[in-house]
RNA sequence: GCGUGUUUAGCUCAGCGGUAGAGCACUCCCCUUUUAAGGGAUAGGCCCUGGGUUCAAAUCCCAGAACACGCACCA
């Protein structure tokens, strides 16, 4: 091997830790070793045996052999006593002199913190009481170079917690925990869509209009093409159409959106939403729908309907509250709003509570800044808040029984939005004129209003069935899942500005 | 984008005008039933970057960077 070099940024201190290993490597090496072997055959996951011998007594020793692979997380008694860590969890490997042959004596003093291995022996439970394997055979996995963290406290920096991911899952339990569970929400997210007859499909992340929602878009290039392309800020334009072609009543898109906004602890650049679509169903279904998700993730996941965030106990147990927005601005602030007409009306309303409007705010508008101020914050239980205006809704079909409303909720938990549905609109012509009233938005300086989409109206114009729409950011019903106050914990590598 | 914090050894943190400290990790020695840490002894630092003030700056001031938390924008 040659001498490798180090990365110029290395101190002398970390120089020297990084250097030694390498001696120890090339050690390895002299003895015959491949300190980067190919592959090892473990029997069984840490946990796996800690579960299936929970009810070992102290002091008692099996004739039963395992194996097991993963990281040294702590060495104790030069050697002796390791700590073996895996995706599942930790097991000791009691490795006594009398056990070993002079070669995997030779052998174990070259272990370090950090390295990987496989181990061989019987299953015992130590006279203090802690599951360990006796081992008869070990061999190096993989030779760590670099030290690890300190044990007791772990890796506390946030920074480099996000920047160095890896660091932080072999160093975090809840890390890895949080993670996990990650993955096993969305797995049953799909499995619970799939049984329900819904078809995963992929629609265009690069698209030439950025619709399907209110948001400013990230730009990019197409050099053969020699066009600029957005990445999408939601699906939802490609997925009625596909309904529209009728390859699916039920359709799903669960994949990352990009929103070119500012980054708080519940906003990434890029984030995971699913969006779905079912024909011949209105709000109402999507209602149901929801609710039914979500109780049936966290049964499946957690185990429970119950969930703790920070300091809120919040029940996802069915059915929800159900109000309207004007009912559940009524019960905050006392303004009545099915009463009020005029837009100078409501903007006086608004006043009445210091919420600050601009001169030129609907009604609808008026609305629902009130909502978003004074109202939401309170909503931790489940609630869907429906009928919203429809100026703030211009893919939503008009309410059946109020022409200045659409047939739309959205679902506050936590006083977050997760969801976001509608009856969709079918009506070409009235989408038409919704496009219209945005761009008229979007010449008065409102550069999120939605852009025209011919093709889209097009589309609408050969029949979209009646369908209801429903959208959900995984981010966010993970935080909620895992009790986790940021969205970076739940983003494996969420968006940072390179160091320097 | 604005405001407030944080940035010192690989990690976790003290120090807050007078040539840089601890614990863990590392190295060496001893030790073979320990478990944040078996016992002992070493070694390891452009104190985020760039300017200033001062006889003297890790420490005070100004500017910048990254990160965190609020606010703004939004999912």
């Amino acid at each position: 091997m040659n001498t490798p070099t180090p990365p110029s940024t290395e101190s002398s201190s970390q120089h020297h830790i990084r250097q030694t290993r390498i001696d120890k490597l090339t050690q390895w090496q002299a003895l015959g070793v491949n300190p980067y072997p190919y592959t090892y055959e473990k029997s069984d996951d840490n946990a796996v045996i800690q579960s299936r011998y929970a009810a070992l007594e102290a002091g008692v020793e099996t004739s039963d052999t395992v194996s097991v692979a993963g990281r040294i997380m702590a060495i104790r008694n030069s050697g002796m006593f390791i700590d073996l860590q895996d995706p599942t969890g930790k097991i000791q490997l009691f490795s006594h002199k009398e056990n070993l042959s002079d070669t995997l004596q030779e052998q174990l003093k070259l272990l370090d913190i950090g390295d990987l291995i496989g181990a061989e022996g019987t299953v015992r439970r130590t006279p203090r009481g802690e599951l360990s394997i006796k081992v008869t055979q070990f061999h190096l996995l993989g030779k760590s170079l670099l030290p690890l963290p300190e044990k007791y406290h772990g890796l506390t920096d946030v920074e480099v917690r996000y920047r160095q991911r890896y660091l932080d899952l072999i160093m975090s339990e809840e890390t890895r925990t949080t993670l996990q569970t990650r993955s096993k929400i969305i797995s049953e997210l799909r499995r619970s869509l799939f049984d329900k007859g819904f078809l995963e499909v992929e629609t265009p992340i690069l698209q030439p209009i950025a619709g399907g929602a209110a948001a400013r878009p990230f730009v990019t290039h197409h050099n053969t093409l020699d066009m600029d392309l957005y990445l999408r800020i939601a699906p939802e334009l490609y997925l009625k159409r596909l309904v529209v072609g009728g390859l699916a009543e039920k359709v799903f898109d669960l994949n990352r959106n990009f929103r070119n906004e500012g980054i708080s602890p519940r906003h990434n650049p890029e984030f995971t939403m699913i969006e779905l679509y079912q024909a011949y169903a209105d709000y109402n279904t999507m209602m149901d729908l929801t609710e039914e998700l979500f109780e049936t993730i966290a049964e499946k996941v957690l185990g429970t309907t119950t969930i703790t965030f920070g300091d809120n106990t919040i029940s996802l147990k069915r059915p929800w509250q159900r109000k309207t927005m004007t009912q559940a601005v009524l019960e905050v602030t006392g303004l009545d709003f099915s009463t009020i007409h005029s837009d100078a009306e409501a903007r006086e309303a608004a006043a009445s509570v210091h919420v600050h409007v601009k001169p030129t705010d609907t009604w609808g508008l008026v609305l629902e800044k009130i909502l978003e101020e004074k109202v939401e914050h309170t909503l931790i239980q489940p609630v869907h808040i429906l009928d919203y205006p429809k100026e703030v809704s211009p893919l939503a079909k008009t309410h059946r029984s109020d022409p200045r409303l659409v047939e739309r909720f959205e679902t506050r938990i936590n006083g977050w939005e997760v969801a976001n549905a509608f009856s969709e609109l079918t009506d070409p012509l009235d989408q038409r004129q919704r496009f219209e009233d945005q761009l008229r938005a979007r010449e008065a300086g409102d550069d999120e209003a939605h852009q025209m989409d011919e093709d889209y109206i097009t589309a609408l114009e050969y029949g979209l069935p009646p369908t209801g729409g429903l959208g959900i950011g995984l981010d966010r019903m993970i935080m909620l899942l895992t009790n986790s106050a940021n969205i970076r914990d739940v983003i494996a590598f969420p968006t940072l500005k390179p160091k320097h």
